[in-house]
DNA sequence: TGCTTGCTATCGAAATTTTCGATTTTGGAG
DNA sequence: CTCCAAAATCGAAAATTTCGATAGCAAGCA
C-alpha cells in the first residue's frame, strides 16, 4: 500500500470516477484503474463497486477515505514541519581547550543561555587530537582548537583568527620589562605548562626542537588559571595565550616578556565535521560565537 | 513519500544501521541507501548524518520516526480493521413487490431487527422491470421479485422457490367447492387485480393472451391487502399468490378456486447484482432471508 | 605495518513496476 | 441506431527499484 495509491484513491472516491481523476492528477485512465486494482488486490477488498460503469464506494471504501485522509494528513503535517522555523532548541556537545573552557563560561555563556534558554549546551574539554577524533565520532558537534593552523577536507573552519600569546613571569621577575630577550636567556627558569599534547604546548615543544632546545617544566596542569595564579605567587615563568592571562597583566602581577627570537604561531579554530547537520540550535550557537566573539 | 521508504526508514532509525536493516527487511545495502536517500532527496533534508560510516539521527530525521510511526500504525489499523469481525452495520436498500413487502414487515422483521440492530433497512415497493433497473443503477442491494423465472448472467439468485397462486374469490361465490373448473367458467367475472405490468399480473396476462383471452379488471391496485378485504366483503375475484390470502382462506372468508386449465408458473427470487459487494450486513440479511424463510 | 572486518556510497545492469495509448465492452442519450 | 461516456484490458514503453560488485574508509588485531 503505497501513498501514491491512497492520494489516488482519495480523488477518485471525491470524484466518484476514475476518468475525472485521471484528469485532476494527470494520469491516464487506465494508470486510475490500475492504482485502484492494485490497492484492491493487497487489501483483498473490493473498495469500489462497478456497476455498469458507474463506481460506488464500498463499505470498506468509506472506511478507507477515512484513513487515506488521515495518512496523508500526517504526511503533510510533516512537510509542513520542516518547512517552519523551528523554536531553537536542542542538546549541542561543544569540546575546547580547558583554558578556553573557562573563559567561555565565565564570559559570555550566561547571555547566550538567556538569548536561547532552550538550547541545552555541553562543555567539554580535551586536547586537539582528542577533539578531531570526537569530531569523527560525532561525539562532539563542534570543537574549538588553539594549536597549529590545521585544514582537513573533512572538516569546515567556520571561524579562524591567530592567537595571540606571550612567555609571562611574575613582574618581580628579573627579566620583567627588559628588551629583546632570547630564548637562551629563559630556557632553564622554572616553567609551569599545560600538559605535553595539548594544544599551544605541542607547537611550542616543537618549535624549540628546531632550535635543538627543550623546557622540562616543573608542573605540567591543563587548569590555565592555577598556572597564572602560581606564577602570580613565585618567580615562575610559562607559554600562555593572552586572554588568559591580560587580566592579571594588566592588574600588575603578571608581565609579558619579550622574546624575539620565538615565533610561534598559534590559531584558534572553530571547526565542525562536514557532514554535520546543522540543526537551528547549532547553527545558531556557531554565529553567536562568530559574531559576539564568544570565545 | 512512500510508505515503502517509510518502513524502511523505520527500521534503520531503529537499528541505527543501514547494513542490518537490510539484513532484516530482505534488501541489498545498496537498496537502503537509496531508499534513504529517495526520502531524503525529496523532503529536502537529511535524515541521517553519516560520519564515518556511523549514521546518526537528525533532529528532522527523528521528527520523521515519529510520523512515520503514527503514519504505519493507521496503515496496520486499517488492515487490522479489514480482518475483525464487524458488527454487522450499515443500511441495506431492498425492493419487493408490494404484497411481499406487507407480509415482510409483519412477519419477521420485528425479529431481523432485534437480533441485528443495528442494520437499517429500507424497503421499496417497486415492479419487477424498476427492481431490475434499480439493481443495474445500484440504487437497490437487493430486490425479490414475483415474475416469470428469470435469469441473466449479471445477477445472482440467491434463492428462488415457485411461488403457488390461486384464483380467489368469496366464500358465497357460486363457484366455490366446485371442482374442476375452467379459466372460460369465470373469465367474465368482476376481477380485482394487482397493476397492469406487475409481477404476477403480467404473467397472467400473458398466460391468458395465448388462449386469446383477456380479463378486464374492476379495479387495478398494488395494494393486495385491499384486494383480498374487498373480496371478502363481496363477490369479487383475483388471483394472487397464497401467503397473501392464506389467512382468510383459513379463517372461511375467501376461498381457493380449482381452475384446472390456467398453468400460471410464477417464481419468488431473491435477486442481487453479481458486482454487489457483499457487506456482513447485507449477507446476514440475505442468510436470513434463505434460512428463515423471511419473505 | 599489513590484514581482515564492518560500514556506507556508488555505479551499471537487471528486474520489476508503473504508465500509457489503443482497444473493448457496456450502458445511456439523442 | 448511432454517438457518447465510462471502466476494463492488454501489450509496449518508460520509469523506478533492486541487486551485485566495487570502492573507500576506519577499527581491530596480529
Amino acid at each position: 500500500m503505497e501513498l501514491r495509491n491512497l492520494i489516488t484513491f482519495i480523488h477518485v472516491a471525491e470524484l466518484g470516477s476514475f476518468t475525472k481523476a485521471a484528469e485532476l492528477l494527470g494520469y491516464s485512465q487506465s494508470t486510475i484503474s490500475f492504482q485502484i486494482k492494485q490497492l484492491e488486490d493487497e487489501l483483498g477488498c473490493l473498495l469500489f463497486e462497478r456497476i455498469n460503469h458507474t463506481i460506488t464506494l464500498t463499505e470498506k471504501g468509506r472506511e478507507l477515505v477515512s484513513y487515506a485522509h488521515r495518512i496523508c494528513a500526517l504526511t503533510d503535517e510533516f512537510k509542513e514541519s520542516l518547512e517552519e522555523e523551528k523554536a531553537c532548541s536542542g542538546h549541542i556537545h561543544i569540546v575546547t581547550p580547558d583554558s578556553l573552557c573557562d573563559e567561555m563560561i565565565r564570559g559570555n555563556y550566561i547571555d547566550f543561555h538567556n538569548k536561547y534558554p532552550s538550547v541545552s549546551v555541553k562543555f567539554t574539554t580535551a586536547d586537539t587530537a582528542v577533539m578531531f577524533d570526537m569530531l569523527d565520532h560525532n561525539e562532539a558537534d563542534v570543537i574549538i582548537t588553539l594549536d597549529s593552523h590545521s585544514y582537513h577536507k573533512d572538516y569546515v573552519i567556520a571561524k579562524e583568527e591567530p592567537l595571540s600569546m606571550h612567555f609571562v613571569a611574575n613582574v618581580k621577575s628579573k627579566f620583567a620589562g627588559v628588551k629583546q630577550l632570547s630564548i637562551h636567556d629563559i630556557i632553564n627558569e622554572p616553567f609551569i605548562l599545560t600538559e605535553y599534547g595539548q594544544g599551544y604546548r605541542r607547537v611550542l615543544d616543537k618549535e624549540l626542537a628546531k632550535k635543538s632546545l627543550e623546557i622540562t617544566p616543573i608542573l605540567e596542569i591543563g587548569r590555565t588559571d592555577m598556572i597564572t595564579s602560581l606564577i602570580a605567587q613565585d618567580n615562575l615563568y610559562s607559554f600562555l595565550p593572552d586572554f588568559v592571562t591580560k587580566e592579571m597583566v594588566e592588574s600588575g602581577k603578571l608581565c609579558y616578556l619579550d622574546i624575539c627570537d620565538m615565533d610561534v604561531e598559534i590559531w584558534k579554530q572553530l571547526i565542525y565535521h562536514k557532514n554535520k547537520w546543522m540543526s537551528k540550535a547549532l547553527k545558531t550557537l556557531i554565529d553567536y560565537i562568530i559574531e559576539k566573539n564568544f570565545s
